[in-house]
DNA sequence: AAAATTTGAGGACATTTGTCCTTTAAGAAC
DNA sequence: GTTCTTAAAGGACAAATGTCCTCAAATTTT
């Protein structure tokens, strides 16, 4: 829990008593390995933020095929923030590839929070544009990098995906198909 | 200068009165063609109403080279969203393509508002939350759609641009290079 | 109007990536 | 320990895209 009051405090001035005053809106939430977050085509109902563990985020095609836009791991928050926003179908799904625990807040609960107190307004509001941030360095790294440096910075970033993520899901990840990234990993063990 | 109005009741609920309190905060700003609103590593020091024109929004690599992320037409905001929130130099550029007049906004006004009024505090999470929607639909045609795809897509959603911009940047805005998109031309007129 | 310059279309070939398939290795089930 | 199953690596060929170039049309300059 103090994981998240340290988030909290490096993106806003909330003060311990706001923090306290406030904690009781959320709840814990535990998934296991292939456990949904977020279902296809549901509203997405929560923000939650990472204890411990690792969720993939995906889109599917009408052919069944799947594209990982995003690995989200500890200390982030997670969401399908779309579809929260909008409290409408969600088009990503978010699924953990490990035993995942999460603090989670629902929307009634985080508008609440708005109401109630000025500095949930700033959260809130610097939340939308970390969110936005994360998203403009996603869509930058979809223009400007090859899908070998994409594996190079998940390498450096993020290893433990390389463990814990199926050949699928980081090719997926990386915009080819499994053969392209077995090429990949073979020019870079050179 | 109604239409902004009319936008900003779009997403909060901003009376007349409020409206009219805070305009005095915005000021004009006229855009020929070729001119620049952002420049690269200069910080973004507004946002921008687009009244009437269009933009481009490009990265430049260390090449030279330049990739279209966006088109930025008529009644919508555009800035250097991420460099202006965290006030560090811009990685990318925004240009008008033809001669383009604004309704524009500095940071310190902004946070003014923000300071000054709760409805101003419930925009700014909105257009956030907005520039973030906007962003994570680029990142989903990005993934999803092929370069045919996004060229119809354009033809539908944005035909002028197909007129304004030239072929290069059209093509970097697709991600291919110009003799694909010829081919791709080729393609559709059949 | 003629010349010069810019812009878009498209040919030829090389390179990259995808598709389909086989092989190998590792782990699970018996 | 052997067989079965699953996951990753990689071969062969096809398809898509890029590179480099030329040509034609349009636009600008003189």
């Amino acid at each position: 829990m103090d994981k998240f009051k340290q988030f909290l405090k490096s993106i806003s001035s909330i003060t311990d008593t706001e923090y306290n005053e406030t904690i009781s809106y959320f709840s814990k939430q535990n998934l296991l390995k292939g456990d949904f977050f977020v279902k296809q085509d549901k509203v997405c109902r929560h923000i939650g933020f990472i204890l411990k563990g690792t969720l993939r985020t995906y889109y599917m095609n009408d052919k069944g095929e799947e594209t990982t836009s995003c690995f989200c791991t500890e200390n982030n928050l997670t969401t399908s923030y779309k579809s929260f926003i909008l409290q409408q179908p969600s088009n990503i799904i978010l699924q953990a590839i490990e035993e995942t625990q999460l603090l989670v807040i629902d929307y009634e609960n985080l508008q609440k929070l708005y109401a109630k107190s000025t500095v949930w307004q700033t959260i809130g509001r610097a939340v939308a544009e970390r969110e936005y941030i994360v998203m403009e360095q996603y869509a930058s790294i979809l223009n400007n990098e090859t899908a070998k440096e994409k594996y190079l910075r998940l390498l450096k970033e993020q290893p433990s995906v390389l463990l814990k993520a199926n050949i699928e899901d980081i090719a997926s990840y990386l915009g080819v198909t499994r053969r392209t990234l077995s090429r990949i990993r073979q020019e870079i063990s050179k």
